[in-house]
DNA sequence: AGAAACCGACCGACGCGTCGGATTGTTACC
DNA sequence: GGTAACAATCCGACGCGTCGGTCGGTTTCT
Protein backbone atom coordinates (compact mmCIF):
# COMPACT_ATOMS: atom_id res chain seq x y z
CA UNK A 1 0.00 0.00 0.00
CA UNK A 2 2.83 2.10 0.31
CA UNK A 3 5.99 2.45 -2.00
CA UNK A 4 4.59 2.07 -5.46
CA UNK A 5 5.04 4.64 -8.39
CA UNK A 6 7.36 6.34 -6.67
CA UNK A 7 10.40 5.97 -8.45
CA UNK A 8 11.25 6.57 -12.15
CA UNK A 9 10.89 2.52 -12.92
CA UNK A 10 8.20 1.45 -10.37
CA UNK A 11 10.65 -1.80 -9.29
CA UNK A 12 14.40 -1.32 -8.15
CA UNK A 13 16.03 -3.57 -10.63
CA UNK A 14 19.26 -4.15 -8.55
CA UNK A 15 19.44 -4.78 -5.23
CA UNK A 16 21.60 -2.06 -4.73
CA UNK A 17 19.05 0.58 -5.86
CA UNK A 18 17.16 -0.81 -2.91
CA UNK A 19 19.82 0.10 -0.71
CA UNK A 20 20.68 3.76 -1.82
CA UNK A 21 16.93 4.38 -1.77
CA UNK A 22 16.67 3.91 1.92
CA UNK A 23 19.93 5.95 2.20
CA UNK A 24 18.23 8.80 -0.43
CA UNK A 25 15.00 8.14 2.85
CA UNK A 26 17.09 8.31 5.52
CA UNK A 27 18.90 11.89 4.32
CA UNK A 28 15.71 13.29 3.03
CA UNK A 29 14.31 13.07 6.54
CA UNK A 30 17.23 14.44 8.37
CA UNK A 31 17.26 17.73 5.84
CA UNK A 32 13.23 18.08 5.98
CA UNK A 33 13.45 17.43 10.05
CA UNK A 34 15.90 20.00 10.41
CA UNK A 35 14.72 22.63 7.80
CA UNK A 36 11.26 21.98 6.93
CA UNK A 37 10.03 21.02 3.60
CA UNK A 38 10.11 24.71 1.81
CA UNK A 39 13.37 25.11 3.27
CA UNK A 40 14.81 21.95 2.17
CA UNK A 41 17.42 21.68 -0.96
CA UNK A 42 17.37 18.60 -3.04
CA UNK A 43 20.62 19.53 -3.58
CA UNK A 44 21.20 19.47 0.12
CA UNK A 45 19.45 16.04 0.58
CA UNK A 46 21.67 14.56 -2.40
CA UNK A 47 24.59 16.13 -0.46
CA UNK A 48 23.54 14.40 3.06
CA UNK A 49 23.62 11.06 1.40
CA UNK A 50 26.84 11.10 -0.85
CA UNK A 51 25.30 11.14 -3.89
CA UNK A 52 24.54 14.34 -6.41
CA UNK A 53 20.92 16.02 -7.70
CA UNK A 54 20.96 13.35 -10.43
CA UNK A 55 21.24 10.48 -8.82
CA UNK A 56 18.56 11.53 -6.24
CA UNK A 57 15.80 12.24 -9.63
CA UNK A 58 17.17 9.44 -10.58
CA UNK A 59 14.93 7.12 -7.60
CA UNK A 60 12.38 10.10 -7.11
CA UNK A 61 10.24 12.41 -9.56
CA UNK A 62 10.54 15.23 -7.86
CA UNK A 63 10.84 17.27 -4.08
CA UNK A 64 6.93 16.14 -3.44
CA UNK A 65 6.75 12.40 -4.14
CA UNK A 66 9.97 12.43 -2.40
CA UNK A 67 8.32 13.89 0.83
CA UNK A 68 5.67 11.67 0.66
CA UNK A 69 7.59 8.55 0.66
CA UNK A 70 9.35 9.94 3.85
CA UNK A 71 6.26 10.14 6.10
CA UNK A 72 4.92 6.78 3.95
CA UNK A 73 8.40 5.30 5.11
CA UNK A 74 7.66 6.56 8.62
CA UNK A 75 4.11 5.50 8.87
CA UNK A 76 4.61 1.96 7.78
CA UNK A 77 7.57 1.60 10.40
CA UNK A 78 5.20 3.61 13.10
CA UNK A 79 2.02 1.23 12.59
CA UNK A 80 3.96 -1.95 12.26
CA UNK A 81 5.52 -1.85 15.92
CA UNK A 82 2.39 -0.75 17.44
CA UNK A 83 0.30 -3.05 15.95
CA UNK A 84 2.51 -5.92 17.26
CA UNK A 85 2.89 -3.72 20.99
CA UNK A 86 -0.57 -4.28 20.95
CA UNK A 87 -1.18 -7.73 20.12
CA UNK A 88 1.87 -8.73 22.39
CA UNK A 89 0.06 -6.77 24.98
CA UNK A 90 -3.21 -9.35 25.50
CA UNK A 91 -6.48 -8.43 25.54
CA UNK A 92 -7.09 -5.99 28.19
CA UNK A 93 -8.49 -2.69 26.22
CA UNK A 94 -6.17 -0.34 28.50
CA UNK A 95 -3.20 -2.36 28.23
CA UNK A 96 -3.80 -2.13 25.04
CA UNK A 97 -3.82 1.02 24.69
CA UNK A 98 -1.08 2.19 26.69
CA UNK A 99 1.18 0.13 24.89
CA UNK A 100 0.11 1.66 21.44
CA UNK A 101 1.16 4.95 23.13
CA UNK A 102 4.27 3.77 25.12
CA UNK A 103 5.38 2.29 21.66
CA UNK A 104 4.45 5.66 19.83
CA UNK A 105 6.41 7.51 21.99
CA UNK A 106 9.32 5.55 22.43
CA UNK A 107 10.08 4.91 18.53
CA UNK A 108 9.94 8.92 17.53
CA UNK A 109 12.00 9.41 20.55
CA UNK A 110 14.94 7.07 18.80
CA UNK A 111 14.43 8.82 15.83
CA UNK A 112 13.60 12.48 16.78
CA UNK A 113 14.32 13.36 13.17
CA UNK A 114 11.18 11.48 12.46
CA UNK A 115 9.54 13.23 15.02
CA UNK A 116 10.18 16.60 13.53
CA UNK A 117 9.29 15.04 10.04
CA UNK A 118 5.92 14.30 11.35
CA UNK A 119 4.98 16.88 13.35
CA UNK A 120 6.01 20.01 10.68
CA UNK A 121 4.76 17.97 7.71
CA UNK A 122 1.09 17.97 8.92
CA UNK A 123 1.20 21.73 9.07
CA UNK A 124 3.69 22.76 6.03
CA UNK A 125 4.68 20.26 3.63
CA UNK A 126 3.60 19.16 0.67
CA UNK A 127 -0.08 18.22 -0.42
CA UNK A 128 0.77 14.77 -0.42
CA UNK A 129 2.81 14.20 2.58
CA UNK A 130 -0.03 16.32 4.20
CA UNK A 131 -2.44 14.15 3.35
CA UNK A 132 -0.49 11.00 4.30
CA UNK A 133 0.71 12.23 7.42
CA UNK A 134 -3.00 13.36 8.09
CA UNK A 135 -4.04 9.29 7.45
CA UNK A 136 -1.58 8.12 9.88
CA UNK A 137 -3.06 10.07 12.39
CA UNK A 138 -6.53 9.10 11.88
CA UNK A 139 -5.66 5.20 11.94
CA UNK A 140 -4.02 6.03 15.34
CA UNK A 141 -7.16 7.75 16.60
CA UNK A 142 -8.91 5.18 15.38
CA UNK A 143 -7.04 1.89 16.80
CA UNK A 144 -7.06 4.04 20.29
CA UNK A 145 -10.54 5.05 19.93
CA UNK A 146 -11.53 1.05 19.50
CA UNK A 147 -9.51 0.34 22.93
CA UNK A 148 -11.45 3.08 24.34
CA UNK A 149 -14.87 1.85 23.53
CA UNK A 150 -13.78 -1.63 24.76
CA UNK A 151 -12.77 -0.82 27.55
CA UNK A 152 -15.84 1.90 28.44
CA UNK A 153 -18.10 -1.22 27.59
CA UNK A 154 -16.01 -3.16 29.90
CA UNK A 155 -16.50 -0.87 33.29
CA UNK A 156 -12.99 -0.28 33.11
CA UNK A 157 -13.36 3.50 33.04
CA UNK A 158 -14.58 5.01 35.90
CA UNK A 159 -14.48 8.42 37.70
CA UNK A 160 -16.44 9.79 35.15
CA UNK A 161 -19.00 11.93 35.66
CA UNK A 162 -21.09 12.11 32.87
CA UNK A 163 -20.09 9.74 29.99
CA UNK A 164 -16.73 9.83 27.26
CA UNK A 165 -16.69 10.49 24.11
CA UNK A 166 -14.08 7.80 22.89
CA UNK A 167 -13.40 9.57 19.64
CA UNK A 168 -13.13 12.47 20.98
CA UNK A 169 -10.85 11.10 24.01
CA UNK A 170 -8.51 9.29 21.70
CA UNK A 171 -8.22 12.56 19.22
CA UNK A 172 -6.93 14.15 22.26
CA UNK A 173 -4.34 11.26 23.40
CA UNK A 174 -3.20 11.24 20.22
CA UNK A 175 -3.03 15.48 19.87
CA UNK A 176 -1.33 15.31 23.36
CA UNK A 177 1.46 12.59 22.89
CA UNK A 178 1.98 14.49 19.19
CA UNK A 179 2.08 18.17 20.93
CA UNK A 180 4.64 16.29 23.46
CA UNK A 181 6.88 14.89 21.06
CA UNK A 182 6.95 17.78 18.88
CA UNK A 183 8.12 20.19 21.47
CA UNK A 184 10.27 17.74 22.33
CA UNK A 185 11.60 17.18 18.84
CA UNK A 186 12.33 20.96 18.35
CA UNK A 187 14.04 21.20 21.50
CA UNK A 188 11.08 23.45 23.03
CA UNK A 189 11.29 20.84 25.66
CA UNK A 190 14.64 20.09 27.00
CA UNK A 191 14.09 17.22 29.65
CA UNK A 192 14.06 13.63 27.98
CA UNK A 193 11.27 11.70 27.20
CA UNK A 194 12.27 8.64 29.18
CA UNK A 195 11.66 10.78 32.67
CA UNK A 196 8.34 12.29 30.94
CA UNK A 197 6.51 9.77 29.81
CA UNK A 198 5.72 8.54 33.16
CA UNK A 199 3.61 11.56 33.96
CA UNK A 200 2.37 12.07 30.72
CA UNK A 201 1.21 8.93 30.71
CA UNK A 202 -0.51 9.16 34.45
CA UNK A 203 -2.42 12.53 32.68
CA UNK A 204 -3.25 10.30 29.98
CA UNK A 205 -5.04 7.54 32.05
CA UNK A 206 -6.57 9.76 34.43
CA UNK A 207 -8.54 11.73 31.80
CA UNK A 208 -10.61 8.96 31.23
CA UNK A 209 -10.57 7.57 34.20
CA UNK A 210 -8.43 4.58 34.06
CA UNK A 211 -6.72 2.73 36.48
CA UNK A 212 -3.37 4.21 36.51
CA UNK A 213 -1.78 0.22 37.74
CA UNK A 214 -2.26 -1.54 34.85
CA UNK A 215 0.38 -4.19 34.75
CA UNK A 216 1.97 -3.80 31.21
CA UNK A 217 5.51 -3.43 31.94
CA UNK A 218 6.85 -0.76 29.39
CA UNK A 219 9.42 -2.62 27.93
CA UNK A 220 7.48 -5.81 27.01
CA UNK A 221 6.59 -4.43 23.59
CA UNK A 222 10.12 -4.19 22.86
CA UNK A 223 10.92 -8.14 22.40
CA UNK A 224 8.73 -8.63 19.15
CA UNK A 225 10.31 -7.89 15.84
CA UNK A 226 13.45 -6.14 13.83
CA UNK A 227 12.99 -3.54 11.13
CA UNK A 228 15.89 -1.98 9.68
CA UNK A 229 15.89 2.13 9.85
CA UNK B 1 7.08 45.24 24.08
CA UNK B 2 5.85 44.40 20.83
CA UNK B 3 5.30 46.80 18.36
CA UNK B 4 8.61 48.87 18.01
CA UNK B 5 10.88 48.82 15.12
CA UNK B 6 9.03 47.12 12.25
CA UNK B 7 7.65 49.46 10.12
CA UNK B 8 10.11 52.20 8.38
CA UNK B 9 9.47 54.83 10.49
CA UNK B 10 9.43 53.76 13.67
CA UNK B 11 5.80 55.09 14.17
CA UNK B 12 3.17 55.84 11.75
CA UNK B 13 3.24 59.59 10.84
CA UNK B 14 -0.61 59.91 10.08
CA UNK B 15 -3.65 58.25 11.48
CA UNK B 16 -4.85 56.66 8.20
CA UNK B 17 -1.53 54.58 8.34
CA UNK B 18 -2.05 52.97 11.59
CA UNK B 19 -5.22 52.07 10.13
CA UNK B 20 -3.61 50.80 7.45
CA UNK B 21 -0.87 48.67 8.80
CA UNK B 22 -3.67 46.75 10.92
CA UNK B 23 -5.26 45.54 7.58
CA UNK B 24 -1.99 44.56 6.07
CA UNK B 25 -1.67 42.94 9.24
CA UNK B 26 -4.86 41.16 8.79
CA UNK B 27 -4.64 40.42 5.44
CA UNK B 28 -1.06 39.24 5.86
CA UNK B 29 -2.71 36.80 8.92
CA UNK B 30 -5.19 35.41 6.15
CA UNK B 31 -2.46 34.72 3.37
CA UNK B 32 0.08 33.03 5.83
CA UNK B 33 -2.72 30.92 7.19
CA UNK B 34 -3.72 29.39 3.77
CA UNK B 35 -0.31 29.14 2.29
CA UNK B 36 2.04 28.74 5.47
CA UNK B 37 5.31 31.01 6.09
CA UNK B 38 7.30 29.92 2.39
CA UNK B 39 4.09 29.73 -0.02
CA UNK B 40 2.69 32.89 1.00
CA UNK B 41 3.59 35.74 -1.45
CA UNK B 42 3.96 39.26 -0.60
CA UNK B 43 2.46 40.06 -3.81
CA UNK B 44 -0.64 38.12 -2.45
CA UNK B 45 -0.85 39.61 0.73
CA UNK B 46 -0.67 43.02 -0.51
CA UNK B 47 -3.64 42.26 -2.93
CA UNK B 48 -5.79 40.79 -0.64
CA UNK B 49 -5.29 44.28 1.14
CA UNK B 50 -6.14 46.05 -1.87
CA UNK B 51 -2.43 47.83 -1.84
CA UNK B 52 0.66 47.02 -3.92
CA UNK B 53 3.80 45.57 -3.06
CA UNK B 54 5.03 49.10 -2.73
CA UNK B 55 2.71 49.77 -0.29
CA UNK B 56 3.13 47.08 2.00
CA UNK B 57 6.91 47.54 1.88
CA UNK B 58 6.57 51.21 2.62
CA UNK B 59 4.55 49.77 6.67
CA UNK B 60 6.99 46.41 6.72
CA UNK B 61 10.83 46.31 5.94
CA UNK B 62 10.49 42.83 4.83
CA UNK B 63 8.62 39.40 4.35
CA UNK B 64 10.04 37.92 8.32
CA UNK B 65 9.48 41.25 10.09
CA UNK B 66 5.79 40.90 8.69
CA UNK B 67 5.17 37.64 9.86
CA UNK B 68 6.75 38.65 13.17
CA UNK B 69 4.45 41.32 13.24
CA UNK B 70 1.50 39.07 12.73
CA UNK B 71 1.83 36.75 15.78
CA UNK B 72 3.26 39.56 17.77
CA UNK B 73 -0.06 41.53 17.74
CA UNK B 74 -1.86 37.46 17.65
CA UNK B 75 0.09 36.98 21.32
CA UNK B 76 -0.55 40.50 22.73
CA UNK B 77 -4.37 40.02 21.69
CA UNK B 78 -4.69 36.92 22.84
CA UNK B 79 -2.58 38.13 26.37
CA UNK B 80 -5.12 40.61 27.02
CA UNK B 81 -8.57 39.04 26.64
CA UNK B 82 -6.93 35.87 28.73
CA UNK B 83 -5.06 37.84 31.31
CA UNK B 84 -9.10 39.74 31.48
CA UNK B 85 -10.69 36.53 31.75
CA UNK B 86 -8.63 35.22 34.88
CA UNK B 87 -8.97 38.09 36.73
CA UNK B 88 -12.38 38.05 36.17
CA UNK B 89 -12.89 34.44 37.40
CA UNK B 90 -12.05 35.40 40.70
CA UNK B 91 -9.11 33.99 43.09
CA UNK B 92 -10.01 29.49 42.86
CA UNK B 93 -7.05 28.72 40.85
CA UNK B 94 -8.77 26.00 39.19
CA UNK B 95 -11.44 28.76 38.19
CA UNK B 96 -8.78 30.74 36.56
CA UNK B 97 -7.19 28.06 35.04
CA UNK B 98 -10.62 27.21 33.09
CA UNK B 99 -11.28 30.72 32.60
CA UNK B 100 -7.57 31.14 30.51
CA UNK B 101 -8.08 28.13 28.74
CA UNK B 102 -11.63 28.65 27.99
CA UNK B 103 -10.59 32.16 26.68
CA UNK B 104 -7.91 31.12 24.46
CA UNK B 105 -10.25 28.42 22.81
CA UNK B 106 -12.89 30.90 22.35
CA UNK B 107 -10.35 33.74 21.22
CA UNK B 108 -9.03 31.36 18.49
CA UNK B 109 -12.48 29.91 17.38
CA UNK B 110 -13.21 33.35 16.29
CA UNK B 111 -10.45 33.96 14.32
CA UNK B 112 -9.96 30.78 12.52
CA UNK B 113 -6.91 32.12 10.59
CA UNK B 114 -5.09 33.45 13.73
CA UNK B 115 -4.94 29.61 15.03
CA UNK B 116 -3.67 28.48 11.87
CA UNK B 117 -1.17 31.03 11.77
CA UNK B 118 0.05 30.35 15.41
CA UNK B 119 -0.43 26.86 14.58
CA UNK B 120 2.21 26.28 11.45
CA UNK B 121 4.66 28.86 12.32
CA UNK B 122 5.11 27.69 15.30
CA UNK B 123 7.03 24.93 13.74
CA UNK B 124 8.04 26.37 10.37
CA UNK B 125 7.76 30.08 9.41
CA UNK B 126 10.68 32.57 10.02
CA UNK B 127 13.13 32.79 12.86
CA UNK B 128 11.69 35.91 14.57
CA UNK B 129 8.09 34.64 14.29
CA UNK B 130 8.96 30.60 15.47
CA UNK B 131 10.65 32.13 18.54
CA UNK B 132 8.12 34.61 19.43
CA UNK B 133 5.14 32.02 18.81
CA UNK B 134 7.65 29.90 21.42
CA UNK B 135 7.54 32.88 24.36
CA UNK B 136 3.67 33.24 23.89
CA UNK B 137 3.44 29.08 24.50
CA UNK B 138 5.92 29.32 27.52
CA UNK B 139 3.85 32.60 28.72
CA UNK B 140 0.82 30.20 28.68
CA UNK B 141 2.58 27.30 30.51
CA UNK B 142 3.71 29.07 32.94
CA UNK B 143 0.54 31.28 33.09
CA UNK B 144 -1.49 27.89 33.95
CA UNK B 145 1.26 26.11 35.75
CA UNK B 146 1.08 29.21 38.19
CA UNK B 147 -2.61 28.12 38.86
CA UNK B 148 -2.05 24.67 39.15
CA UNK B 149 0.60 24.64 42.04
CA UNK B 150 -1.88 27.56 43.69
CA UNK B 151 -4.70 24.62 43.55
CA UNK B 152 -2.54 21.77 44.29
CA UNK B 153 -1.45 23.76 47.70
CA UNK B 154 -4.40 24.19 48.42
CA UNK B 155 -5.77 20.73 48.08
CA UNK B 156 -8.27 20.93 45.55
CA UNK B 157 -6.60 18.66 43.45
CA UNK B 158 -7.79 15.30 44.49
CA UNK B 159 -7.61 11.62 42.91
CA UNK B 160 -3.98 11.73 42.49
CA UNK B 161 -2.47 8.32 43.18
CA UNK B 162 1.27 9.78 42.97
CA UNK B 163 2.00 13.61 43.00
CA UNK B 164 1.62 16.02 39.93
CA UNK B 165 4.01 17.79 38.22
CA UNK B 166 2.52 21.29 37.80
CA UNK B 167 4.57 22.16 34.69
CA UNK B 168 4.31 19.24 32.66
CA UNK B 169 0.66 19.31 33.43
CA UNK B 170 0.23 22.86 32.55
CA UNK B 171 2.75 22.04 28.97
CA UNK B 172 0.17 19.51 28.52
CA UNK B 173 -2.85 21.03 28.88
CA UNK B 174 -1.56 24.04 26.22
CA UNK B 175 0.07 20.80 24.05
CA UNK B 176 -3.75 19.20 23.92
CA UNK B 177 -5.69 22.97 23.45
CA UNK B 178 -3.36 23.82 21.33
CA UNK B 179 -3.45 20.15 19.16
CA UNK B 180 -7.06 20.39 18.69
CA UNK B 181 -7.70 24.29 18.20
CA UNK B 182 -4.99 23.12 14.95
CA UNK B 183 -6.65 20.13 14.23
CA UNK B 184 -10.08 22.44 13.89
CA UNK B 185 -8.49 25.15 11.99
CA UNK B 186 -6.99 23.06 9.59
CA UNK B 187 -10.43 21.05 8.91
CA UNK B 188 -9.30 17.77 10.32
CA UNK B 189 -12.09 18.39 12.71
CA UNK B 190 -15.13 19.54 11.65
CA UNK B 191 -17.43 19.40 14.17
CA UNK B 192 -17.42 22.99 16.11
CA UNK B 193 -15.24 23.73 19.07
CA UNK B 194 -18.77 25.15 20.55
CA UNK B 195 -19.71 21.47 20.84
CA UNK B 196 -15.99 19.98 21.46
CA UNK B 197 -14.83 21.87 24.03
CA UNK B 198 -16.85 20.69 26.88
CA UNK B 199 -16.10 17.46 26.73
CA UNK B 200 -12.51 18.54 26.32
CA UNK B 201 -12.43 20.50 29.54
CA UNK B 202 -13.84 17.66 31.38
CA UNK B 203 -10.65 15.49 30.36
CA UNK B 204 -8.66 18.49 30.93
CA UNK B 205 -9.55 18.57 34.58
CA UNK B 206 -9.91 15.08 35.09
CA UNK B 207 -6.27 14.74 34.15
CA UNK B 208 -5.34 16.82 36.83
CA UNK B 209 -7.52 15.45 39.35
CA UNK B 210 -9.63 18.96 39.37
CA UNK B 211 -13.35 19.11 40.24
CA UNK B 212 -15.45 19.08 37.34
CA UNK B 213 -18.00 21.59 38.74
CA UNK B 214 -16.45 24.60 39.11
CA UNK B 215 -19.09 27.73 38.84
CA UNK B 216 -17.32 29.67 35.95
CA UNK B 217 -20.21 30.67 33.54
CA UNK B 218 -18.52 30.00 30.53
CA UNK B 219 -20.02 33.54 29.35
CA UNK B 220 -18.53 35.60 32.01
CA UNK B 221 -15.42 36.43 30.05
CA UNK B 222 -17.12 38.29 27.77
CA UNK B 223 -18.12 41.36 30.09
CA UNK B 224 -14.37 42.64 29.75
CA UNK B 225 -13.60 44.80 27.22
CA UNK B 226 -13.18 45.59 23.40
CA UNK B 227 -10.38 45.05 21.41
CA UNK B 228 -10.52 45.63 17.58
CA UNK B 229 -9.72 43.19 15.23
C1' DA C 1 4.86 73.26 -0.80
C1' DG C 2 6.42 69.53 1.43
C1' DA C 3 5.98 65.27 3.64
C1' DA C 4 3.69 60.88 3.96
C1' DA C 5 1.87 57.12 1.69
C1' DC C 6 1.54 54.42 -2.28
C1' DC C 7 2.43 52.27 -6.90
C1' DG C 8 4.28 48.61 -10.05
C1' DA C 9 7.97 47.73 -13.46
C1' DC C 10 12.12 45.83 -12.82
C1' DC C 11 16.26 43.33 -10.95
C1' DG C 12 18.75 39.38 -9.30
C1' DA C 13 19.28 35.35 -6.61
C1' DC C 14 17.75 31.03 -5.86
C1' DG C 15 16.25 26.32 -6.46
C1' DC C 16 13.56 22.72 -8.96
C1' DG C 17 13.86 19.79 -12.52
C1' DT C 18 16.27 18.38 -17.13
C1' DC C 19 19.43 16.24 -20.05
C1' DG C 20 23.47 14.56 -22.43
C1' DG C 21 26.84 12.05 -21.17
C1' DA C 22 30.00 9.27 -17.84
C1' DT C 23 30.41 5.23 -14.93
C1' DT C 24 29.29 1.01 -12.94
C1' DG C 25 27.19 -3.37 -12.89
C1' DT C 26 25.13 -7.56 -15.51
C1' DT C 27 24.74 -10.87 -19.01
C1' DA C 28 26.26 -13.73 -22.85
C1' DC C 29 29.36 -15.88 -25.45
C1' DC C 30 33.81 -17.36 -26.37
C1' DG D 1 38.36 -15.13 -16.99
C1' DG D 2 38.16 -12.01 -20.76
C1' DT D 3 35.44 -9.01 -23.05
C1' DA D 4 31.81 -7.04 -25.80
C1' DA D 5 27.16 -5.33 -25.61
C1' DC D 6 23.68 -3.65 -22.97
C1' DA D 7 21.21 -1.92 -19.02
C1' DA D 8 21.07 0.41 -14.57
C1' DT D 9 22.73 4.04 -12.03
C1' DC D 10 24.82 8.32 -11.32
C1' DC D 11 26.68 13.01 -12.34
C1' DG D 12 26.47 18.24 -12.41
C1' DA D 13 26.10 22.27 -15.58
C1' DC D 14 22.34 24.62 -17.28
C1' DG D 15 17.49 26.46 -18.29
C1' DC D 16 13.86 28.73 -16.58
C1' DG D 17 10.14 30.18 -13.69
C1' DT D 18 9.40 32.28 -9.37
C1' DC D 19 9.52 35.45 -5.70
C1' DG D 20 11.70 38.89 -2.31
C1' DG D 21 13.06 43.27 -2.39
C1' DT D 22 14.19 48.08 -4.80
C1' DC D 23 13.46 52.48 -6.67
C1' DG D 24 11.98 56.39 -9.29
C1' DG D 25 7.93 58.43 -9.80
C1' DT D 26 2.91 59.56 -8.53
C1' DT D 27 -0.85 60.61 -5.59
C1' DT D 28 -2.83 62.07 -1.15
C1' DC D 29 -2.66 64.22 2.92
C1' DT D 30 -1.59 68.49 6.15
Amino acid sequence: MTTSASQRSSVPRQARAVERRSQLLDAAARVFARRGYERAQMEEIAADADTSKGGLYFHFPNKEALAAAVIGRAGDVLQRRVSAAMTAAGSDPVARADAALATLVRTLTTHRSLARVLATETLSGSAAARRRAGEIEDEFVTLIATELRAALDAGRLTNLEGSLDPELTARAWVGLVQAMLSAWATGRIEESMERLYPELRRLLLRSAGAPLSTATDPHDTHTTQHDKE
